[in-house]
RNA sequence: GCCGCCGUAGCUCAGCCUGGGAGAGCACCCGGCUCAUAACCGGGGGGUCCCGGGUUCAAAUCCCGGCGGCGGCACCA
């Protein structure tokens, strides 16, 4: 895509909205929010208009039965968390444009209206169930918080959706001895109402997305059309929870809204909510939804991908109000902890709280985009982590960087280099720069983050064998002129990687961008100025190393601190109390 | 049980859709260099591409059957 078109075009980037039941860990930071925030600030760069938008979820029965268990207000508990979370991504440097949650009131009211309307255009119809419900509790149970004795193991902490010993798929009313997984007690079955989203009507039009969008990467469309094919059901929209949205529907008091169908509307209600905290009118980002030069791109995991590309389209398009569907979805795989599933009860994974106690952001932002997992499922290792921070990002990029900066800096006297003309030689191992910079510039157009990463290493590889080549140092004692065209070659590979990496490594970049001699922020560049060289006016100095190698001994260090103040704080009480104490 | 994904060098992974040279980075060994953060550059060793069968002139790649690891199965967020 030409620039032009670029900047032509909104964007609005939603990542994945955490549940606040405690902070997200690493896997769920490279899919959504990290892997959102690397792909914003290209867009940024490139002179896109961008909304980058998110919020913490925070409705729903875990919360709910948490909050009461705990003694306290969930709406308490919730606030408490969120402003956790929304201060844990400021830290992570994920640049937001608007970070909101599911209570806010414009989310609220969308929400109700929404839904109204799809009520209006005939997409909700009422049936009655017959479902559990805890006297004691005073509320309904959900498959899973009600447990009871195994019909085929007789395993006596199975759960009403699956027996975890025999591995067997159970409805509620199988168990032997139900009860309510909270409170221990006897469940009643009662009758109860639920709205249904008639999900059928809709089918069509989704699969006509699906199987249009040429854009959704591969993981997306076999998921999306395997759940197409087994045809869709209709989908309760309500539940009997008390801590959500309320329902809008005659005769719908008491319940709620089912806290997907209402957080992927929250893209929606957050880009609304951003012109109106800007002082403007929301109805301004209500239209940018329904205009057709919008690009809406989530990120997500894969676990998310049926209600961002059947659900959400679904509910779009019943809506009938025109709004764009998704123009692409980028789902990663799993991220596994030393070949495990992050798990917090098994103790296994490192949050994102922690994580910045140990390793600089700037670090674990390159190691996570590093081994973002595209195409399959990938392990993070505390051994590869150390060698990326090692020998890629220090030895291959800082040090290259560094050998370039320190030259200019010593030998001409920080004065950028401004040669009357490039040796051919020179130019040769500049096209090769260029022509992989370009390649980066193609990888991030196509949300290829980790080999738009991998890539943007092998400008550092090549401006390293170029130094070795040519020997400015050398050089500069017998032909200074050739010198000057060497060192301007490698500082022009140096501004190069400035903008490949600044989407990854912001903060670094930034550094970079100082001592490159620029007086304001690299964000007020744009992508292309990546080919032309630094103004000869600029002045190299206080060229320090922007980065420094972790040993293993520090890092198993860390580590055992971790594991004690982890010991101390996940025996609190309170998920709050929970998290690591971040500066 | 049903559906899906994965199994390639010591490690992490690319290649597989669209069949023909087995690859990258790191680790290891040798050499060069010494501007630079003991960094950099070049060369090298190292693989029954999970197993078995099939299709084909030709299979890591396509098909079938195993084995091993993992995930989903919708009122769970």
């Amino acid at each position: 895509m030409n620039s032009r078109s670029l900047r032509d075009t909104v964007w609005i980037i939603g990542s994945a909205w955490p549940y606040v039941n405690f902070v997200p860990h690493l896997g769920n930071l490279i899919g959504s929010a990290l892997s959102a925030d690397v792909f914003a600030r290209y867009l940024r760069l490139r002179g896109a208009r961008v909304y980058f938008v998110s919020g913490s979820d925070v409705h729903g029965t875990p919360i709910e039965v948490e909050a009461r268990k705990l003694g306290v207000n969930p709406r308490e508990y919730v606030e408490r968390m969120h402003n956790i979370v929304k201060r844990l991504f400021s830290c992570w440097n994920i640049s937001y444009d608007n970070y909101t949650w599911t209570e806010s009131d414009i989310h609220i009211n969308f929400v109700r209206e929404f839904f109204m309307k799809l009520y209006e255009r005939g997409y909700i119809f009422v049936r009655e169930d017959r479902l559990p419900y805890c006297p004691r509790d005073m509320m309904f149970l959900p498959d899973r918080f009600i447990v009871g004795t195994c019909p085929y193991c007789g395993y006596e902490n199975a759960r009403g959706d699956q027996c975890e010993r025999c591995g067997a798929l159970l409805e509620p009313q199988q168990l032997i001895n139900p009860r309510c997984a909270i409170c221990g007690s006897t469940p009643e079955w009662r009758e109860t109402k639920h709205w249904y989203i008639d999900l059928k009507k809709l089918e069509k039009a989704v699969r006509e997305y699906i199987e249009q969008n040429d854009r959704l990467p591969e993981n997306v469309k076999t998921m999306a059309l395997a759940i197409l094919q087994g045809g869709l059901k209709p989908r309760s929209v309500t539940r009997d929870n008390k801590w959500g949205i309320p329902a809008p529907f005659p005769g719908s008091e008491g319940k709620t809204i089912y806290v997907w169908f209402e957080a992927v509307l929250g893209y929606i209600t957050a880009t609304m909510e951003y012109f109106s905290r800007a002082g403007r009118d929301s109805r301004e980002g209500l239209e940018l939804w329904k205009n057709s030069n919008t690009r809406v791109v989530f990120f997500i995991g894969k676990d998310n991908i049926p209600f961002h590309a059947i659900i959400l389209p679904a509910l779009l398009i019943a809506s009938g109000e025109g709004y764009v569907l998704p123009y692409t979805i980028s789902a990663t795989e799993y991220l596994l902890y030393e070949g495990k599933k992050f798990s917090k009860s098994q103790r296994v994974g490192i949050w994102i709280d922690e994580a910045l106690k140990i390793l600089d952001v700037d670090y674990w932002r390159f190691i996570l985009i590093y081994i973002r997992p595209e195409t399959r499922d990938s392990s993070f290792t505390w051994s590869q982590a150390l060698e990326l921070i090692n020998s890629i990002l220090n030895d291959t990029i800082g040090n290259f960087i560094h050998r370039v900066l320190s030259l200019i800096e010593r030998r001409l006297g920080g004065k950028v280099p401004s040669p009357d003309s490039v040796k051919l030689e020179d130019e040769s191992y500049l096209d090769k720069a260029r022509d992989i910079f370009c390649k980066v510039t193609e990888l991030y157009e196509n949300i290829k983050l980790k080999e738009a990463l991998h890539e943007t290493v092998e400008i550092a590889r090549i401006g390293n064998k170029f130094l070795n080549e040519r020997k400015p140092w050398e050089l500069i004692k017998t032909r200074p002129s050739e010198a000057e065209s060497a060192m301007s070659v490698g500082l022009q590979m140096v501004k190069m990687l400035a903008f490949s990496l600044y989407p990854v490594i912001p903060n670094s970049m930034s550094r970079l961008w100082k001592m490159l001699g620029y007086s304001d922020s690299i964000e007020e560049h744009v992508w292309e100025e990546a080919l032309e060289p630094v103004p000869p006016s600029n002045e190299i100095r206080n060229v320090k190393p922007l980065f420094s190698k972790i040993s293993r001994e520090h890092l198993e260090n860390r580590l055992r601190e971790l594991e004690e103040d982890r010991r101390a704080r996940w025996a609190k009480k309170y998920p709050w109390e929970q998290v690591a104490v971040i500066p």
